[in-house]
RNA sequence: UGGGGAGUCGCCAAGUUGGUCAAGGCACCGGAUUUUGAUUCCGGCAUUCGAAGGUUCGAAUCCUUCUUCCCCAGCCA
């Protein structure tokens, strides 16, 4: 047969393809990247030319700037770039896109590498290679910018930020060259060496690449590429008064480290000749190793329900719509985290959302079901009464008591069965009780059998109801020869099963349901405030009555509520021996859909 | 109006050397199993690939025109 890549592509364990690994595949197919050396450190051609051939078939990298938390979209880079590197015999390079002294903190860098770690990837061997710091090339990035001087290849500019706008000219019109554009290499040499010293203010001097300032392309027409910034850096302090714009800074980070392939979103697209431009020049300079890395685009991840861009993510936290960055509803890591999402549900997601340059909007339902996924194999079952009402069992003796057991994981016997106190009044779900039943409903209504789950059937004989109506309690008569796991239970044949909880055994605690932040698909689209469509129920705090053995679950610890869906305790509000739920992800529900 | 990208089932997404190729997942709709109305399991779900022309024996894949959407004028990344 001849098909063999047709089979490749069905096989349902095979990686997903896309247009990167077809990129990749390629490049590997005419060992393009086979010859590169690699000094076991970033450095510049010399230096890696000392060292070995670099074992890493491809290196990718992360390069956030640690300026705010990880979300959603991240996870999608992080899969994307750690996966490809784990796939191909590669590496992944956790590196920290830290330029811009003004907005970036120590604090960031941690809550990065936590969240990195946490979805469970490592950059390098023994966590302590392959974590870099753009801020450490500084001293190779002034060394770059002085050949390009020398090159003929940028000069110093002294417009101001004004001047510089006003002659970059527009999308339609071509922009004019700067005064100083004529500038000699040994003046701007000089000058470039000066605004080093700090001899000048901010914003006096700006060295920018020499290009096109008629280029269709705005990005060519003499970008910046070194500012003068008097401030404190969180890595290198008061070293430096001068620092490289991204621009210019990632494509050399990119090489120092021996990065393949520079994946990064859509909207640098433009940018991508500016990057081969700088490269290419520097690698003829013999400052960077051939071949130079290669930069590809893929469009970023947008979510229904879901808002993931930075700014509005600042306003939910600074005005309080959400409690902090790792609100349990924030689509940060550290809120997913707390949510009870798990790292191989990102995983799985980013697996199926697939890699691709269309812009798209991924409907939340996939994310969930991804969630729903790992937690349906990992959780461990436990019985929780969310909405409490009292079952009397009128035929019970009276202060009897006697366990049930009920198994771990039905998929997974080996986990083994727990007991459940079982006794003469219970607590079951509200709306497993109805006085006048709807069609189709087969749980209690009076003359109705049902299961108590791993417990006994009972008949439901009729309902207490307060003065203004309500039902206060429910009065069934169980089967004593119906008990679970006993010879004759099966001989029962009942529609309804309901869990429930012994009233006398019962943990009541707090159990945060949560719901999506926003109620519209798209928040804030129609020229509204996305604000506007907060959702109002996207948190409900009840009292819930839990079987005992859920007192002892720690910070973490991932369960499935019978019947309701998958709760996490919360790591941060639980107490020892008091834990308090979230509610990560509700089960399917095709009754509820087709019953409201 | 300049430049750069993208338009394949409700949502993603394979396919891009033209020939049973319209994969797969989510959603949805059936039906079977089920002490979770969950899971699992079967089955259904694009004569059509943004539109219109053209080339060809044959096109989602080539050509032409048109159309819609996204990104770019920070000394942010």
């Amino acid at each position: 047969m001849s098909n063999t890549a047709k089979n490749a592509n069905t096989d349902a364990n095979a990686p997903a393809t896309n247009f990167i690994r077809n990129i990749i595949d390629a490049d590997l197919a005419a060992g393009k990247h086979a010859q590169r050396h690699w000094s076991g450190q970033p450095g510049l051609a010399k230096q890696q030319l000392d060292g070995e051939l670099d074992a890493a078939k491809i290196r990718t990298r992360f390069p956030p700037e640690p300026n705010g938390y990880l979300h959603f979209g991240h996870a999608k880079s992080i899969c994307l770039n750690f996966g490809l590197a784990r796939d191909y015999g590669g590496r992944c390079h956790l590196r920290f896109d830290d330029t811009n002294p003004e907005k970036e903190e120590k604090e960031y860098v941690d809550s990065i590498v936590d969240a990195v770690r946490w979805l469970g990837f490592s950059w390098g061997d023994g966590d302590e290679t392959n974590l870099y710091y753009a801020s450490n090339y500084f001293d190779w990035m002034v060394a770059c910018a002085e050949y390009l001087i020398e090159a003929g290849l940028a000069y110093v500019d002294s417009q101001n930020a004004e001047e510089m706008r006003a002659n970059r000219g527009t999308l339609t019109e071509a922009g004019k060259d700067s005064p100083y554009r004529s500038r000699t290499p040994e003046e701007n040499l000089e000058l470039f060496r000066r605004m080093q010293s700090g001899e000048f203010a901010d914003g006096a001097h700006i060295l920018r690449a020499k290009i096109d300032m008629a280029s269709p392309n705005i990005n060519l027409r003499d970008p910046a590429i070194y500012r003068i910034r008097h401030a404190t850096h969180h890595n290198t302090g008061d070293k430096w008064c001068v620092y490289p714009m991204y621009t210019f800074a990632h494509p050399i980070e990119d090489a120092l480290e021996n990065i393949t392939h520079s994946i990064c979103t859509l909207e640098f697209e433009d940018q991508r000749p500016f990057y081969d431009w700088l490269l290419d020049h520097l690698a003829a300079g013999g400052l960077l190793q051939r071949p130079v890395p290669q930069q590809i685009e893929f469009s970023r991840l947008n979510l229904t329900y879901v808002v993931l861009s930075k700014r509005k993510l600042i306003q939910l936290v600074e005005e309080k719509h959400v409690s902090g960055w790792d609100d349990p509803r924030m689509p940060t890591l550290v809120g997913a985290r707390r949510r009870g999402y798990t790292p191989d549900g990102f995983h799985l997601f980013a697996e199926r959302i697939g890699v691709s340059k269309a812009d798209s909007l991924i409907d939340y339902a996939l994310f969930e079901d991804c969630m729903r996924e790992v937690l349906n194999e990992t959780a461990e079952r436990r019985v929780a009464v969310l909405d409490p009402l009292k079952l009397i069992i009128d035929n019970y003796p009276e202060g009897a008591r006697e366990d049930c057991f009920a198994p771990n994981h039905p998929l997974k016997p080996e986990l083994g069965k727990r007991a459940m106190p079982f006794g003469r009044e219970l607590w079951i779900e509200r709306e497993d009780f109805m006085e006048t039943p709807s069609k189709g409903y087969h749980r209690l209504y009076p003359g109705n059998m049902a299961r108590l789950r791993y417990g006994f059937v009972v008949k439901c004989v009729g309902c207490d109801k307060d003065a203004d109506g309500k039902v206060v309690a429910v009065h069934c008569e169980y089967m004593p020869d119906s008990k679970s796991g006993t010879p004759g239970a099966d001989n029962y044949k009942v529609k309804g099963n309901l869990h429930w909880v012994s009233a006398a055994d019962a943990y009541p605690t707090e159990v945060r349901l949560y719901d999506r932040l926003f109620s519209n698909p798209a928040p804030g689209s129609g020229g509204r405030d996305f604000l506007d469509d907060l959702n109002p129920h996207s948190i409900e705090r009840i009292t819930a009555q839990l079987e005992p053995a859920l007192k002892s679950a720690k910070p973490d610890e991932r369960f499935q509520f019978e019947r309701h869906g998958y709760f996490v305790a919360d790591r941060v509000d639980s107490k020892d021996g008091a834990p308090v739920f979230n509610r990560t992800v509700t089960l399917k529900d095709s009754w509820g859909k087709t019953a409201k």
